[in-house]
DNA sequence: TAGATTGTTAATCGATTAACAATC
DNA sequence: TAGATTGTTAATCGATTAACAATC
């Protein structure tokens, strides 16, 4: 398989979602521009990302809405599921968790850490809760590959090291540093606090 | 003033934090490839920012911490201050409530909104909270110009509507749809579930 | 067929990095 | 001065868009 970069990931993603939704509409057939218009792209983009999978269109019929959507979750999901755990269970992390709680079959947040033993043990949005201390042993013990940091920044180093530590191979961290990880670790960073700043700025009249 | 581009504005908000610690640590000088470091990324793309913004480093010193975070400050922030609306008390909105209350002096959500009348009319992490139908008087009250989305998909764009329509010139949007607005009006998606998917296809052993 | 959309390559665009003379 | 870092331009890189023959 050829290296893909992780903005075409990204749409491929957004893609399935269109057709999920164009699907329960009931429309079978899709042309590039339609596709394009819903994602806010061009149809030039999203026929050379369909090419990249491999899925075929046909000349004047466009793409076929079932098969397309089968094609892009084959390729996006693991076929036997993916857990994820959460480090920090604060008013984000309770957040994150509520949104994705049984949500995907494919992709669930089966574990949240926190140090404060009083939000510990228990279970929040389905998700079964432990001490930091832990952090190790469940990772290893379910096999988890991916992880989101919603801890404050100065303890999102720690964390990721411990992560890493336990064999997680992606971090999706919203605390607002960069974390330093071995270059085989994919890291995702989310700096609410920046971006509101930059739509702050795009606001003000120029 | 020439045209930014908005990964600089990112950029440019990243280094402001990073000099603020360093000015806590009572660090005076800093080189290009020390921000650089600090903020991921080249030392030659910090030089080419700073070099954008106007501001001087000396050979063999580097640049002045102080200096430069005043610069950069000046550049970023409105200095009457900024008001932000949210559109959306649910866990996500309640949690950036949280994390912006009363953080930084120049950049405050002032107002949030909401259908529900049940989570209206209160105050939530000293924000004030309206109902959705007071929108477009309360936005044009305050002369608010830049609002967060965090409600659900199907809602985003006849909130994205009311708030053009209320004078909001760019727009944070947490919700997963594009949403349609007038080519100046500034929005920004964040998208967690489509993020996460991706850090997901990224942690898989390939 | 005529018309429209596709797959695919080439051209464009913008952002990032490298290089180096200038300078403290 | 010698050494290191800067400002600034040129080179590189990658991503996006345009173009067009192939095809249903």
């Amino acid at each position: 398989m050829k290296k893909i970069s992780d903005k075409v990931i990204g749409r491929l993603s957004l893609y399935r979602r269109i057709l999920r939704e164009t699907l329960i509409l009931g429309t079978r057939k899709l042309f590039s521009y339609q596709l394009a218009n819903s994602a806010g792209i061009s149809a030039a983009q999203v026929r050379q990302d369909l090419m990249i999978l491999g899925y075929m269109g046909s000349p004047t019929q466009g793409y076929d809405v079932h098969g397309l959507l089968e094609c892009i979750e084959e390729f996006l999901d693991d076929p036997a599921g993916q857990s994820v755990a959460l480090v920090g269970i604060g008013n984000l992390g309770r957040a994150i968790l509520d949104y994705f709680s049984g949500r995907r079959p494919n992709l669930s947040i089966d574990a949240a850490f926190d140090i404060n033993p009083e939000k510990t043990n228990g279970v929040i949005h389905s998700c079964r809760c432990y001490h930091l201390d832990q952090l190790l042993q469940v990772i290893e013990e379910k096999g988890i590959l991916t992880a989101i940091i919603t801890v404050p920044a100065d303890q999102a180093q720690g964390v990721a090291d411990r992560l890493v530590r336990a064999g997680i191979r992606g971090i999706l961290n919203f605390a607002p540093v960069r974390v330093k990880v071995p270059p085989d670790v994919f890291v995702q960073d989310i700096d609410i606090a920046m971006v509101l700043e930059k739509v702050a700025y795009f606001s003000r009249p120029k």
